[in-house]
DNA sequence: GTATGATTGAAACAAGTGCTTGAAAAGAGG
DNA sequence: CCTCTTTTCAAGCACTTGTTTCAATCATAC
């Protein structure tokens, strides 16, 4: 059974690196959860590096795929007009909530929010090179839809948006665990998405914008 | 020189942790780095665990005791009234990244913003501990100023916040670098506040109200 | 049923881990 | 100068790391 192997691998490997981390989590922690022989990730994947971009690609892309439908369907929906801001925002962040073991299940959504934190220079330029699309994409939307906004100001706000969103993956399991907040997934996308709408349609700031010599 | 080693070593960690991350670091990298040996690692701290915890607290302490004064200055001046929403919100953001080493030269806002992810869940939670004051006294605040949210709406948005500003002291750095964007700390600060601030004064999400009997 | 290629398994590899040891060196006080 | 404490050092501890090896097993096709 090379494929069950396979699977039983990333889906083990999934869960570790989303719960201890990459470089905390050995080979043989992923194989003892998998029932496997530690020589088998060597065999299918190569290395342990190789195994984790797999984990990763694994879910992103449908994630990434998801997004930019999602986006097609609201910027037809626009015709030659700008798109809806809250439609737009919506399209980006709705996906990963909706992929298979939100809130901390199976730990991917954490593993994501610390990619940029536990891999190499190397690693990391390969892994963001996957969103470099996508990220051009909903720019470019949310340029339409905020024409006001000069794009150096809209892609910090960007950035502003997914550290709501991965930091939101990361810890909001934690904080509904610990009971001092409570609230349904589909809620909490919900109050993102208002929250990064209203961010991203926040006035300039004029004394920089001024300062600039805008 | 007990205490230039002391120094010495806490400079090399906070500069290697935040760079490589807690467990991709080794206790050789780090003496290496400092030129002293390995051995006073565990003369001076104990264990590298302890070494992480006077990394972190060496330069949060100042943070968080800047945050409160800045709060009480805010709270001062609003006297009997609700305090000015987006000076509660730089009170908190600014302290940060007025801090020594902003913006990644020293590694250790990136440090910060992985803590979560590579600490076991004891050493997480009584690093928790040490923002429990902070954030309980900015959430009263908070709530103070925006009458109208609930708390547990309240809290998601401050997770949101932390969220964008976490991410924005991890990737800032880099995306500037990358030169797609370019901007002084001070100007992305500003931006970052605003930006907070209009997130958490965007309307509540109606249809969830609802739905939960508000 | 036997040959062929894909997969698994137990054991071992060299290298690196955090941490400890015990002696040497440095510093401080009389 | 001599003591006594603090600090540094080279070496080594037991253990874990990612990876490799090569024989045993499996599946499939002739």
């Amino acid at each position: 059974m090379a494929i069950d192997t396979r699977t039983r691998i990333l889906d083990a490997a999934e869960r570790l690196f989303g719960e201890r981390g990459f470089p905390a989590t050995s080979l043989r922690d992923i194989t003892t959860e998998a029932g496997v022989n530690v020589a088998s990730v060597n065999y299918h994947f190569g290395s342990k590096e190789a195994l984790l971009a797999e984990v990763l690609e694994r879910r992103l892309k449908p994630i990434n795929e998801r997004r930019l439908q999602l986006l097609d369907a609201v910027e037809a929906r626009a015709g030659n007009g700008p798109p809806e801001l809250e439609a737009v925002i919506r399209a980006f962040l709705s996906p990963p909530f909706h992929s298979r073991g939100v809130w901390g299940e199976n730990g991917f959504q954490r593993l994501v929010g610390r990619i940029h934190s536990e891999t190499n220079e190397d690693f990391r330029a390969t892994f963001v090179k996957q969103f470099d699309h996508v990220v051009e994409r909903f720019t470019a939307a949310l340029h339409r839809a905020l024409p006001d906004l000069e794009v150096a100001d809209l892609r910090w706000r960007i950035l502003f948006m997914v550290g709501s969103m991965a930091f939101t993956m990361s810890w909001g399991p934690r904080l509904v665990a610990r009971g001092s907040t409570t609230r349904d997934p589909e809620d909490v996308l919900e109050s993102l998405v208002l929250y990064a709408a209203a961010g991203m349609a926040a006035p300039v700031p004029l004394g920089v914008a001024a300062a600039t010599g805008r």
